[in-house]
DNA sequence: ATAATGTTTTTAATCGTTTAACCACAAAGG
DNA sequence: CCTTTGTGGTTAAACGATTAAAAACATTAT
């Protein structure tokens, strides 16, 4: 690798103006210029970036700490945000801290999932990351995040959290847009099957669905919400318990495609027709969604505007570090399928 | 931050003693480094990498350069990589190409691929990455890697390809596997729905299927072998072919999931039950195929382990440069479900 | 006492940049 | 002719580590 004392040689010249042509950062005389920018051609020269770092303090690098890779949504995050930064010139490190296996165990001991982080953490840092973005799957490891940070942080995901400075989008709104689509095409009986009862997703959608349902005008009976575990299995003993009821719904909102697709499998088992007797959409646009029978209309979340927005976001923190928090909500759309 | 020169001074030494204490690359009276140790942790000193790595040309990062991070098979052998990386101390340095929206487009400019490509790796080198794995998801691109490469590189994934070092599953055994696998529950008439008729998958995966059929003495008749795109449509397509045959066959071998998918629904719109009738088998254990009706039985691809492998070998590779190539096939496993 | 030997620690150069401060020179102003 | 002002370039000190080579000191041998 040819340096730069190389390229002042050569050009007869002092590094410090090889540095200028290269920077721009003072006038020069175009033959100077000249003949630096030929000898840098001449010898192959490229900048070496350690040195330039260590000098400016500055690495043009951020860290980006996943939950873990494999997760659905995470790839598209990824996606969104190296994108972004490459776009800007940054470089991205990558740190996975491999949670899936544990994510669901409840009693696993937090003591790993705080470490790990932390390790993580200290692993970006001492690569003298300018910032970092944190891509989570769930809301409840965020509080391990904890010493103070010097360096800018945002977080990306997270399923709708309560952080500062987070990019995700509405568990609230989608479902209430969901709603809103079904009672369009007339659906006035509209039961529900849900996540995990104290889960946060679980609970703001809800919300949303029965915003929705009250500003129509319509009513939502407390034994038209199932709750399932987010699992196939679920989806089926759910609409089975529906179908006894004495009034049965027009349409089912699984809260997510897993639940929707044992739904559907029930309803057919059954001879139901679909939409025709019983309309079903699901949630997240899962792979699975368009290869069900019929299609599953769901909604589809945003990943990569996500990992846009927090890209764009951190970038701007990192030149301004006093930005006051920001959170952004980045709204879902309706994939429209055959299911209604 | 504290640097090494604090730590120093608060000791009452030289740099090179602190230097030689945290680096053990002299040996030092128990006092002195007793004395260095806790000046160290009291003003919590984190040696900096840059400085390191400006001054001994090593930067213990790897880059990793994926087609596209949303790949299905990608994430698995990122995570690989990324945990096998992590535990020997080497940070990864992430850089997507995306190239999925483009993958499948055969007219799309060819000079597009090679720029991108190559400006990866330069971006890479730019990094001073010690050594790159390039994550690809078709072998068509690896060509344009083509400057003589200063940095060790291996391939990982890449559906079988022809490189020197590199490292993926074999598309002919595992389709002999499975073959097998069917041919040992008592079938004779083994069905064939392939991908596109002259992608290097297509060619393997048929050849393995041969072999195995010959092996135990039967037949595979022209007609039994249908080419679709890997698309579910084609799927459906295929099977309805074959089952307009004189003689059809007791089990149908799609080359991916998304035809077993469309397989099954044709199967099931005729009433033909599933396996006892007809057993279906994939290829990929994609997502979808556990929530088929009946859940397909299928090949799984050794995505972590491609992973882990690759690393493995990088590091090697790092540490002795002029190893000879090593190409090493890893063996997928057949994932039972009740499909056969 | 002096030299030889061994042990522990320091000096100072180095990695490849950036950048504030300085210098040389020319043209302009008084 | 002397000062000012500008232009175009250089000098040299950083940044924060590593590491030969030298030095300081203690120990043992002659």
């Amino acid at each position: 690798m040819a340096t730069m004392r190389e390229v002042a040689e050569l050009a007869g010249v002092s590094t410090a103006t090889v540095s200028h042509v290269i920077n721009g950062s003072k006038k020069l005389s175009p033959e100077t210029t000249e003949r630096v920018l030929q000898a840098i051609a001449q010898v192959n020269y490229t900048p070496n970036t350690l040195a330039k770092s260590l000098r400016i303090g500055q690495t043009h690098t951020i860290g980006i700490l996943v939950e873990d890779i494999r997760g659905l949504p995470v790839a598209g995050i990824v996606s969104g945000i190296s994108e972004t930064l490459a776009r800007s010139g940054y470089k991205t490190i990558f740190h996975d801290l491999h949670l899936l296996e544990k994510l669901y165990n409840q009693y696993e001991q937090i003591g790993t999932y705080r470490e790990r982080i932390n390790a993580g953490v200290a692993l970006l840092k001492s690569s003298n990351v300018d910032g970092i973005i944190y891509v989570a799957m769930h809301d409840r490891h965020l509080d391990y995040l904890l010493d103070p940070m010097d360096t800018p942080l945002v977080y990306a995901y997270s399923h709708g959290c309560d952080q500062d400075t987070c990019f995700t989008y509405s568990n609230r709104d989608s479902a209430a847009d969901m709603t809103r689509y079904l009672i369009a095409r007339g659906h006035t009986r509209i039961a529900v099957i849900a996540g995990h009862p104290h889960s946060y997703p679980t609970g703001q959608r809800l919300l949303g669905i029965q915003t929705a349902m009250q500003q129509a005008g319509l009513a939502l009976p407390a034994d038209y919400i199932r709750y399932g575990d987010w699992e196939y299995a679920t989806g089926k003993t759910c609409t089975d318990a529906l179908l006894s009821l004495a009034v049965t719904p027009t349409a089912i909102f699984a809260m997510n495609d897993l639940m929707a697709a044992g739904s559907l499998a029930t309803l057919q088992a059954r001879g139901i027709r679909i939409p025709e007797d019983m309309a079903v959409v699901g949630f997240d646009n899962r792979e699975i969604a368009s290869y069900l029978q019929p299609p599953l209309t769901t909604i589809a979340l945003p990943t990569t505007e996500i990992g846009t927005q927090a890209a764009l976001h951190l970038m701007e923190r990192i030149n301004n570090p006093d930005l006051p928090p920001k959170k952004e909500i980045i709204h879902c759309s309706i994939i429209e399928r055959a299911s209604v």
